[in-house]
DNA sequence: TCCTAAGCGAGACGGTACGTCTTGTCTTCCA
DNA sequence: TGGAAGACAAGACGTACCGTCTCGCTTAGGA
């Protein structure tokens, strides 16, 4: 049985916190470990004794968040509609996904996240679906596209609804992974 | 009329090269300037009169880049024949786009690359193809779309051919962006 | 109560010690900053942590020197005894006067230790002893005779005793400020 | 006989009153080379085909100016004559003399300076005079409370006449190199 | 309730990279 | 063809971070 001590969870939460606000007031890149720790009120080396750097609290936010992400996203959902609830939960932690995406900062991250999705996405692709496409192709293109609209969605401070933005998102990225073979130029 | 130095030319370019050779071995984001200086056998300092930062000397090879890309491309190409031109460029500049992509660093880098290629699409989407998804998100969406196809194509040692990576291409960036109508669920 | 961290003072006496033998050995102003650390095997940047200059550095030992020296000569004794106790407390700390006399550097510096001798010796001064000379010429006076008198020593190596000097001291620097008024042209 | 280039005469003008005024401005150590060419409107390069560095043209001035100095001094005169003399000439060539003393930049400098009239004094100490105090030490002591007298004059922006100085200098540098031995405590 | 192990604040330190500044050499170009 | 313009090498400077370590104080949670 592991051991819990409170204050852990409070420094933990303290840290990501102030690394959610400053990276939104001044970017991820340019936020240094000092000004976590001060603004978190948390003693700059107390920081190393949780994380080795500031890459790894921010994984960690990652993986908090996407664990969050998908218990909200049901399976085998139409596609308009589990679009309309990624956007509408994206809204409802913008400073969250700003963060996460805000700064595209070391590729490792950004690629990490697309890794969840890609491994998300790959099964339901239909394994004879397309003969042009492959499917890695396809979820790579899918995972990193769903990102490029998020991200462009909060960039421009969310112009369009929720719902709007699903059916974007069913129009663009779903469909054309189902019906491509349609097209006749 | 503009004074034209070769030994700026030379600094120039032995800079660009040196660049390019070391952040393909260790990575855009760990390469130092003095790294860089002492690869091109150029004084630390001097490297300074020509490039503020690290990022200038990159963005100035974006700008070489890109420039380069548009004059092989030739315009009002069927999708499939440009996209094919775009790869085989691609495979003859690789050590220069492993470079450009390989290292999504400091976004504005990345965003930069995207905004030139989004200013080349705009004008080329029909302004009233697509009630559902707007002009904007759809350049967008075009713009990392083919970045990130490129992308992985590199980072996994492309396993296609130009020409089948043209079609590729074409169907899942070219194809959705001018037929979605046709699309009946 | 201050606190005292025995660590500070070790690296201020390891930084003191190395810039008076690297200044002997190759005079005060070729010695860079790198030099003083390399010698003391104390890290570069931690330098900054203490001094904000090499010459605060150097400032730091004059003071200490000043206080040190103060303490050994005591009040109210004839010229040649402090003299001499000046003198031979010279000898026993040669690198050190020889440091901070040698590299007659930023005059910064040596106009300091002046100006604390001249404080010392200002009040010892007779308020109307002359009207011809001006108590601040006549404390000038003693303090650059004082000094000069004392690097000249060490430049020539010494080659007067202690006791002697003490004299020499009493005859050309203590007795005309005392008894000029009784000169006969 | 050497050759005259009036070109040379000029530029070495220039440089020599650009460091002047330059050096009373900021201080002697920090007029960088660039700035004595910048203000004598000299190529920066061309300095260095006149003088190796900064400190060789200075060296130049004061060569110069103690040759004139001595011109203007005549031999055999009363000490509070000359010293009035000697004020006098300082007075008329304050920006000059300001530059030579007040920065005492590299000793070699000032060294050379008081060298230069150690030499000058030496022959005119009374061999015999003193059994106390050695010639060099003498010579040593005169040279240098003349300079800090002089000093101290221009730091204080001359609050005595000229006459007055040359009778402090009478007093207190010139009569007790002759009268010491009457002096009984 | 006590006591022991842990979390934590404080801060000195080694180390690396940065961007600036200056010096003195060397080359190019123009009048 | 001789001198002005300026690119360049070299290297010290002072700043900003990072990550490590040690010393005490405090507090949580099991005995």
């Amino acid at each position: 049985m592991e051991k819990i001590d409170r204050r852990v969870q409070r420094t933990h939460k303290l840290l990501a916190d102030a690394l959610v606000v400053l990276a939104q007031q001044q970017g991820y890149d340019s936020v240094t470990i000092r000004d976590i720790t001060e603004y978190a009120d948390i003693s700059y080396s107390t920081f190393f004794r949780h994380y080795p750097d500031k890459d790894a609290l921010l994984l960690d936010l990652i993986q908090n968040t996407v664990a969050e992400l998908r218990s909200v996203i049901g399976e085998d959902e139409p596609a308009q509609i589990s679009g309309t609830i990624l956007f509408k939960h994206v809204a409802e932690n913008q400073a969250l996904y700003r963060t996460l995406l805000g700064g595209l900062t070391s590729s490792a991250i950004v690629q990490g996240i697309q890794n969840v999705i890609i491994s998300e996405v790959l099964p339901s692709i239909d394994l004879d679906a397309d003969a042009i496409v492959p499917r890695e192709i396809m979820a790579n293109h899918v995972a990193t596209s769903v990102l490029a609209l998020v991200k462009w969605w909060l960039d421009h401070d969310m112009p369009y609804s929720s719902q709007r933005m699903g059916e974007i998102y069913a129009a663009i990225i779903i469909m054309p992974m189902h019906k491509k073979q349609k097209f006749i130029p």
